[in-house]
DNA sequence: ACCATTAACAGTT
DNA sequence: AAACTGTTAATGG
């Protein structure tokens, strides 16, 4: 393993393609192959950091051999009939057998967490938990993971190459293991545009939806901190869920945007200055009898349904963060399709420093952290040990 | 086809 | 943002 010097990792090809992703990525975590008498693709060992509250495994071979040799499991469907869309569906990305080993996989051994926070609505402030189970690693462009002697990943400043001031960051980022690393690299290359330029992602946000009562609100991934026109890449595994897309409201008025992967930090307006987003309504469809036909006008609010199954994967590009909304909706349980958990990974890039301390807040917080219990089949609080936590 | 019940949806807090 | 409330739509007996 030739190590590539720092220059080279910073000064990652500007050549696209060609040269194995591998070889630009920032290095994750340890692999350290024990040749004994086991298979070695079982006995690598986990991704372990100091920023870790547990150690991670790796992908067990047949799911890292499923990824490598069936993904992507389908040549997506493209999504850009209605103004400011640009989405990529594929149906799905991954094998549906892979994708539920890959979920099981993910839900027992990802560390997650119940985030609460606060936030302030003019002058009242209320107390909110947020409705899914989260996590994140990564890092924004400013900075970088690399190894510094074998396994031993350090945080460098990416402009100076000297380590990164504690100070920097309000949080703990914490690289991308393994196991998520593998997928993030596949979904590059999966996204190569007609130049072969692919995305390169520093961020990986996972979301546990448990149940029906799980969700997200409608918002969009539009923050400043993930520069214009970001390309977000969101994996579904396990139970399908409905994911609702509709147009912002194209009038003036309004205010106050959403963003990222939650409340947005301060608020920030578009790029483009219109700085207008909002969950609100809008609407007509004339269905309805007891309206008064005079009171609707104009904004005709496109809205998109579509179910995600295990495997699925949609890419968001170009001009939908900044004009389109969405959301995964409250369901009852009916045919046992919301009761059944779903995990969804989304790869993004953040750009500067303010990406990186508003995921961690909002994604792992100051709270305790959780383990999926498979004899519990739930989310179970690890008491004892721990942790220092971030900032 | 009708009614009763529940889920989805829009609007407010 | 997310919970809550009132209204409409869907469902199923």
């Amino acid at each position: 393993m030739a190590k590539r010097t720092l220059d080279a990792f910073f000064k990652p090809s500007t050549t696209p393609s060609k040269r194995p992703k591998a070889e630009l990525t920032e290095p994750n975590t340890v692999s350290t192959p024990k040749t004994n008498n086991i298979p070695i693709e079982d006995t690598k060992s986990p991704s372990q950091h100091p920023s870790y509250p547990i150690p991670i495994a790796q992908l067990p071979s047949h799911i890292e051999a499923g990824l490598e040799h069936a993904t992507p499991a389908t040549t997506p469907r493209k999504l850009n009939n209605q103004p400011h869309l640009d989405l990529l569906h594929f149906q799905p990305y991954i094998p549906r057998p892979t994708a539920n080993e890959l979920f099981k996989f993910l839900r027992r051994e990802l560390p997650f967490y119940r985030v609460q926070y606060t936030a302030r609505r003019g002058d009242t402030e209320t107390q909110i938990t947020t409705p899914r189970w989260t996590t994140v690693f990564g890092i924004d462009e400013t900075s970088a993971f690399i190894e510094q002697d074998e396994n031993n990943l350090v945080l460098l400043d990416t402009k100076t190459k000297t380590p990164t001031p504690k100070t920097k960051y309000q949080c703990t980022p914490r690289p991308i293991p393994a196991c998520l690393d593998l997928l993030r690299k596949q979904v590059e290359a999966a996204n190569a545009d007609a130049d072969n330029k692919t995305p390169r992602y520093n961020f990986c946000l996972v979301n546990y939806y448990a149940d029906g009562d799980d969700s997200i609100a409608f918002h969009s991934d539009d923050e400043r901190f993930l520069g214009p026109e970001p390309n977000i890449a969101s994996l579904s595994l396990g139970g399908e869920r409905d994911f609702l897309m509709k147009h912002k409201p194209l009038d003036g008025g309004n205010v106050n945007r959403t963003g990222g992967c939650v409340p947005a930090a301060p608020v920030m307006s578009r790029p483009d200055g219109t700085g207008a987003t909002r969950a609100s309504s809008t609407v007509s469809g004339g269905t309805s009898s007891t309206d008064s036909p005079r009171s609707r006008v104009a904004t005709v609010p496109q809205q998109i349904k579509m179910k995600l199954g295990s495997g699925d994967m949609v890419v968001m590009r170009g001009a939908t963060q900044s004009n389109w909304l969405h959301s995964i909706p409250k369901r009852k349980g009916r045919a046992g399709e919301a009761t059944r958990g779903r995990i969804n990974i989304t790869f993004r890039r953040a750009v500067v420093p303010g990406g990186t301390n508003n995921y961690y807040h909002y994604n792992v917080g100051s709270g305790g952290m959780y383990r999926w219990d498979d004899v519990a089949r739930e989310m179970v609080l690890q008491n004892g040990k721990v942790e220092r936590d971030t900032q």
